[in-house]
DNA sequence: AAAAGACTCAACCGCGGAGAC
DNA sequence: CGTCTCCGCGGTTGAGTCTTT
């Protein structure tokens, strides 16, 4: 039920007291609203909001319109690839919701700010980690980047293994994958270790497709919800023949020196010394890699290491935690 | 079944930029 | 150049809904 307020126009010439109702709207404005912008178009909202005879703000007539009535907006939940793209595009341009939600057709700034906050940062809560840290950024590139590609993997093949849920059976999964991300899976070298599976995955929003014949070859970025993944599917096309080395052409991996780390990801050892392939130590330093958009190209994006052990499908094991070993729940993301 | 807590998301608020005057 | 007005953005709120106890 609307409020009905006495308000001040603040900042009009014309601050005479006018009623203007507050709270949710009625089927019967959004008519009026609707209507109303059908004949003459949206624009001008104050003068519109006026002119419909609506006892509304005309920026609460924008937001109505924009967030709500607008006929192209989206409804339901945001698939695992809105949400990657989300994750991918928030890490470049942080919290500017309007231009991230411009690469999410049908999708509204209000719904992907709702998102993060309700989704992304509750979950950075619940692990004590700073919203936007260092720490944060590298969970979210680390492990809920991969857990999205993984869930997009099982929903456009549902009948295909996991491909990342368990490393060690990556080459053997993705062989039995047809869809166009499992092509793409199929067709990074299996020499590479798994962070670097996951890494090459990850195309920096500069990347320059210029040996390919992508429509999307130019640095505006596409305004799809296939954004990045075509691209990605094509750059695995083009990377078939390309013998590892070159795979990271942009990237140059260093692992650093911790005996822990063991080229040989089919039989890593824990932190005690003990095989255990569920367990995987990450640590690496990427040369041109970076999630922050201000730091310069070339500069050293160090990887933490991170000591995890998978507890079934959805929950991992961080033992590296500092307030003690915590589950991290991927499927609430 | 009821109360409490958690969660979602539509809507509001304040601010800053742009353009008109 | 200063002021006014509108628009759009990001942050925040709170009512309604869902889940848990």
């Amino acid at each position: 039920m609307s409020t009905i307020i006495a308000k001040r126009e603040i900042g009009s010439s014309n601050e005479e007291e006018t009623d203007l109702r507050r709270g949710p709207w009625t089927l019967e404005e959004d008519s009026l609203l609707i209507h109303y912008i059908a004949r003459h178009g949206e624009g001008r909202w104050n003068m519109l909001a006026k002119s419909a005879g609506l006892k509304r703000t005309g920026k609460s007539c924008r937001l109505r319109w924009l967030n709500y009535l607008k006929p192209d907006i989206k409804r339901g939940n945001l698939t695992p690839q809105e949400q990657l793209l989300i994750l991918e595009l928030h890490s470049k341009w942080g919290n500017r919701w309007s231009k991230i939600a411009q690469h999410l057709p049908g999708r509204t700034d209000n719904e992907i700010k709702n998102y993060w906050r309700t989704r992304v940062q509750k979950q950075a809560r619940q692990l004590n980690i700073e919203s936007g840290s260092k720490r944060f950024i590298d969970a979210v590139k680390f492990f809920w980047m991969p857990r999205l590609l993984q869930k997009m993997e099982q929903s456009s093949a549902s009948n295909s293994p996991m491909i990342m849920n368990n490393f060690n059976n990556h080459a053997e999964a993705s062989s039995m994958s047809t869809s166009p991300i499992s092509n793409f899976s199929n067709n990074i070298p299996n020499s590479l270790s798994p962070p670097q599976r996951e890494l090459f995955m990850d195309v920096p929003s500069n990347h320059h497709f210029s040996n390919m014949s992508s429509p999307n070859n130019n640095n505006v970025p596409p305004s799809s919800d296939s954004l990045q993944f075509s691209q990605l599917f094509e750059m695995s096309q083009h990377l078939t023949s390309a013998s590892p080395p070159n795979v990271f052409e942009n990237y140059n991996v260093y692992y650093n020196n911790n005996p822990m780390i063991q080229e040989n990801w089919n039989n890593v050892v824990d932190a005690n010394g003990n095989n255990n392939n569920n367990i995987n130590n990450y640590g690496a330093m990427v040369e041109g890699l970076s999630m922050d958009p201000l730091s310069p190209m070339g500069t050293y994006y160090d990887i933490p290491q991170f000591d995890l052990q998978t507890c079934g499908s959805d929950w991992i094991l961080d033992n590296n935690n500092n307030m003690g070993d915590t589950l991290w729940n991927m499927d609430s993301m």
